[in-house]
DNA sequence: CGGCAGCATTGATCCAGATCATTGCCGCCC
DNA sequence: GGGCGGCAATGATCTGGATCAATGCTGCCG
């Protein structure tokens, strides 16, 4: 499962730092892994050690990264691409329970099997850590595991939000919540930009929000007529950002 | 938030234990601490220390045990009563997240700011540790911290489960798979029953359950008309207890 | 180039569950 | 006892979003 949402501004240690390589806080160019949501968690030193026990890995578009109820036998940190973390019913029913942007890590809960199932939505590069390796690791770091603890915490608290929003909320305010979210994570993998990406199917964000494709379908062009955002290929733009958080958040 | 939802029969170390005041895996009669849902996490001499750093309290019906985002000062161990933990949206639309049974931590992912409000359902006692306490006391169990991540991850995991029956599931789906759940999880403190308590109002269940209390209402009495249940003062019978899991579960 | 498969959009209709309204059932206090 | 306030149950009606059904828009392949 995903574990650490890129921090926002909270982020305490998210300076400049330099390692052999000239790390970054966005982990380093160089290296495989890239720490993102971990940043302020490791010393470069540290980034390096994990480096070394990683092992690059790229996946194509739709095919299966591990399946809910697998021994966990690896932990993941996504370096490129997107991947939709989902549990399912027998009859085909789906819930997706999120997306995992560049710097995301899966697995990180160091459970022994997946609590949910991985695919990656566009093409994918990860770095893939033996979970026996991994642990070891975080074994020598007594608050590396603090660190994880706590984002194991912040984790649950956005499944939290995530419950109010699929048991509460209407289908617009699922909607405009979805895309300021995204452009927030997006913004800060990326230069912040007005345009959010989505890379993922009707089909996927219906499945994310517990909707059906044709509810996203009519609400977007709705909010688009409405000049609140406008469509362009691949993704959406946002227009009017007061008028979505007005409708889409707290 | 709560953390730690008692374990199934997957608890590894569930077993009959002494301490001098004879503990039990359920904890210790005599102690202020019952420890059921890390019963396996701590030794007999662990228990007593926990104990002699804590402070029972009682909290009469309907009050506040923290709000959200307020500054996380203290982890409670629920040893009696029932809370629930909601969050809610500023015009009074509420999302039950959870409800705390006795032996369950709130408060355990030991964020500095709670991620969620609590409130006694019923009159609870509850042990209450200051935050910093108790860090320090995790602090110096290195193995401990692993057990509240395990933990972490194990709820969750029941956060996303939540998720699924929020977004996919139907009304009478999610009754089943809630009376079903609170059969399981009072099995574990009571002795096993085919009587479900249901201390918590109607308004609280749909809450929970992303319904509204006439859904609720009418699901639950259509049961009790196909004879699948029996609703008792407080409670509710589960008849038919294979009907109910053809319904409910996965 | 045409055909076709896999989306997304759009329209027409339906229905599960929401909303609104009433009634009944306690428990409690005067 | 009688009045009242807070549920829960139940009935009548409404509606947001689901379902069913075309239609269009790519991009790909022969």
């Amino acid at each position: 499962m995903r574990i650490a949402e890129p921090l926002q501004d909270d982020c305490p240690g998210a300076v400049q730092r330099d390692c052999r390589h000239g790390h970054t806080e966005n982990g380093c160019e160089d290296c495989k892994v890239r720490l993102f949501s971990v940043c302020a968690a490791l010393e470069s030193c540290e980034l390096d050690e994990l480096d070394r026990i990683s092992h690059a890995r790229q996946i194509p578009a739709h095919s299966t990264l591990f399946e809910q109820g697998a021994l966990a036998g690896s932990v993941f940190n996504v370096t490129e691409g997107i991947v939709r973390l989902y549990k399912s019913l027998p009859d085909g029913r789906r819930q997706i329970t999120g997306f995992a942007l560049p710097g995301d890590f899966l697995g990180l809960a160091l459970q022994d099997r997946y609590g949910v199932s991985a695919e990656a939505v566009t093409p994918v590069s990860v770095c893939r850590f033996l979970r026996t390796a991994f642990l070891s690791y975080v074994d020598r770091k007594p608050h590396l595991l603090r660190r994880l603890h706590e984002f194991a915490g912040h984790e649950l608290s956005l499944a939290q939000d995530q419950m109010l929003l699929l048991g509460r909320r209407t289908a617009e305010e699922k909607i405009a919540a979805f895309l300021l979210n995204m452009q927030a994570r997006y913004a800060r993998i990326k230069s912040m930009s007005v345009t959010v990406p989505l890379p993922m199917s009707r089909q996927d964000i219906a499945d994310y929000l517990g909707l059906t494709i044709e509810t996203v379908s009519r609400t977007v062009t709705r909010l688009a007529r409405e000049k609140v955002l406008l469509i362009v290929p691949d993704g959406v733009r946002l227009l009017d950002q007061e008028r979505l958080k007005r409708i889409g958040v707290a």
